[in-house]
RNA sequence: GCGCCCGUAGCUCAGUGGAUAGAGCCCCCGCCUUCUAAGCGGGUUGUCGUUGGUUCGAAUCCAACCGGGCGCGCCA
């Protein structure tokens, strides 16, 4: 990569300088180079301020320093056209075609595999992720976990670790109890009894579909059980019922999980009473006023937590320590996992559970989404619970699509609140961006198929041959893999045209970076913005330069180019997950 | 009261110690004989919540304060 190969270049450059005595005392690099790009074209392609940096050390001005060290830069000049050096300190480049072409060969050469990286490599990492109640619908904050969750997996798997998603499922306890009684009411309602529905439990509105689905199955063969029987029979059909549609559901937003890890299993073999021995063992619990606490205030918590309670039933904590414990012994090099942010005080509890029971709390990585409100033309969707006015995260798919529904959750980050428009969402135009990325994409195929495929003649109505026959293609793109100078023709000499051709390659160039920036800062959101400037860039060079022009080494040179910008917007939008079309 | 998150253009938001703080929307002005105008170009918009500190350099790091959200249970 050209940053890299500058980054060496002016490494060497110091170097000498340091050896031929020219910055001072200074007697090592002390500081790392970096080459970034500058935000105003008259300031190059490439700038590196290591000269800024190490002013303070060498104990000169920046502008001397980065003069010192200019003087014994060289570079071939098909990488750089030329460089300066510009006040206060700066060594700008500008790049030379070459290494444009190189960018595009690589590409070419990569296809579904560029941008992806190694730096994860031999790391095994566990994400788990929307772990809802199996007890009702899932709303919009569920969607969010669920699409930041899947997106950082694609991105953890993209560069180079070994990723595996896991949904961790609340089915035993309170909240079950609870669905069995309001589903037992609610079974027998549909069957013609009349019996109260349970105050204060989960609305009816959000669980009659899922008794229907059990009665459709079943009919009304538990009619005729007891009342405990009943809450205990329709809890569990109920359960299965809620799970298979949120798997469903998930599945239309293009999540799969390795593992449904059920929390009752856990308990059914024993997990839950083993750890909490552990603690026992490991001096980390002790007994008060009947109850059994995790000395979690030693371990950085503000207080002590419960793990079991007096009544004698452990808490939510213990088994959660149970199943943290089980995924450390599973032997993963790191464990995320995502919570709503409402849970946020649970974490120093996690924590501390994890390192009483000997882990490594380093290795554990909660990551906290923030809440997500509905809007519609901007005006607040106001919801309630009990009302039974919950927009639910269906309805929203089915309102604006799984699409729209990915972009916009995937492009923000998780510790922001967001506004979710579900009218923005719907609209096909500039505004709405995950629209306006696949539109770019979708025009990338539009321009191919015009170069490949017979297309009516204007005025005849007949259809014309097609441009290039598909043994030309073939060897066209045999081309764009192997020889960057193919490349070569594509740039024009109007420098407002060249402006465009160069900023689209060097930002397809950049997704490599993109990639690991977004990885390292666990913000899967930068690379949907990412994906909008590369849409944005390909407009401009699409509105300033014709691709399928009358010389044919030119023409050749540009297909490629949309070629390498089809295939980087697809590699983008397969990482966040929402569909790149070939027409719309 | 304590803890966590947030505060950047009229609105929605980018901005990982570097050059003159950016994008979209909104508003105004141009642009369709030409590969998708579902678009493009140009113009206007700022006490980066406040005050201090660290630094050659701060929206970015530190401290205090102000404003908003969330959490502080033997609930899940």
């Amino acid at each position: 990569m050209i940053k890299d190969k500058l980054k060496s270049v002016v490494e060497t450059a110091v170097q000498k300088a340091i050896a031929a005595g020219k910055l001072g005392a200074l007697s090592a690099l002390s500081t790392p180079i970096v080459i970034e790009k500058p935000r105003l074209a008259e300031h190059g392609d490439l700038a590196c301020g290591v000269a800024l940096k190490l002013a303070s050390a060498v104990r000169s001005s920046p502008l001397k320093i980065a003069e010192a060290i200019a003087a014994d830069i060289s570079v071939p000049e098909i990488d750089v056209s030329r460089f300066e050096v510009a006040a206060p300190g700066f060594i700008n480049f500008r790049l030379g075609t070459g290494w444009l072409c190189e960018s595009l060969k690589e590409i070419s050469k990569l296809g579904a595999d560029f941008g992806r990286s190694n730096l994860g490599a031999g790391q095994k990492v566990l994400v788990e992720y929307v772990s809802a109640n199996p007890t009702g619908d899932l709303h919009i904050g569920h969607g969010r976990g669920a699409v930041y969750g899947s997106c950082l997996s694609n991105l953890l798997a993209f560069t180079g670790h070994e990723v595996e998603q896991e949904f961790y499922i609340n089915d035993t306890g309170e909240q079950i109890a609870q669905l069995g009684r309001c589903a037992w009411a609610c079974y027998q309602r549909k069957l013609g009894q009349t019996v109260d529905y349970p105050e204060g439990g989960y609305p009816e509105v959000s669980i009659v579909q899922f008794i229907e689905t059990v009665i459709g199955k079943q009919g009304d063969q538990h009619l005729n059980l007891s009342a405990a029987e009943g809450e205990q029979k329709l809890a569990e059909l109920t359960k299965e019922v809620i799970i298979d549609w949120q798997r469903k559901l998930l599945l239309q937003l293009k999540i799969e999980f390795n593992c449904w890890y059920s929390e009752l299993s856990l308990h059914e073999r024993g997990a839950v009473e083993a750890v909490l021995e552990q603690f026992s063992q490991r001096g980390m619990s002790y007994e008060s006023e009947g109850a059994l606490w995790l000395k979690a205030k030693e371990l950085g918590d503000e207080r002590d937590r419960v793990l079991k309670k007096s009544a004698g039933n452990t808490t939510y904590l213990a088994a959660d320590a149970a199943y943290h414990l089980d995924k450390f012994k599973r032997g993963y090099d790191r464990l995320i996992t995502i919570w709503g942010a409402d849970h946020h005080g649970q974490v120093p509890g996690l924590k501390a559970a994890v390192e009483a029971l000997g882990q490594d709390p380093e290795k554990l990585e909660v990551i906290l989404t923030q809440i997500v409100n509905l809007q519609r033309d901007g005006q607040m969707v106001r919801m309630s619970k009990r009302m039974g006015t919950v927009v639910t995260l269906d309805e929203v798919m089915e309102e604006v699509g799984a699409d729209a529904v990915r972009y916009y959750l995937a492009e923000s980050n998780p510790q922001n609140p967001i506004n979710f428009d579900l009218e923005l969402a719907k609209q096909t135009s500039r505004e709405n961006p995950a629209f306006y990325i696949q539109y770019a994409h979708a025009r990338c195929c539009a321009i191919l198929r015009r170069a490949l495929e017979p297309t009516p003649n204007a005025e005849s109505g007949r259809a014309e041959q097609p441009l290039l026959s598909p043994e030309q293609w073939a060897e066209y793109l045999k081309e764009y893999q192997s020889n960057a100078s193919v490349f070569e023709p594509l740039f024009d000499l109007d420098s407002h045209v060249f402006i465009h051709q160069k900023s689209l390659i060097m930002r397809l160039q950049d997704f490599c970076e993109e990639v690991e920036e977004a990885m390292l800062a666990r913000m899967p959101g930068r690379l949907a913005r990412y994906a909008y400037d590369v849409a944005n860039d390909l407009q401009r060079f699409y509105e300033s330069c014709r691709v399928i022009t009358s010389e044919p080494d030119v023409t050749k040179a540009r297909l490629g180019l949309i070629v390498a910008t089809r295939q980087v917007l697809a590699n983008v939008l397969g990482i966040i997950g929402v569909s790149a079309p070939e027409r719309m």
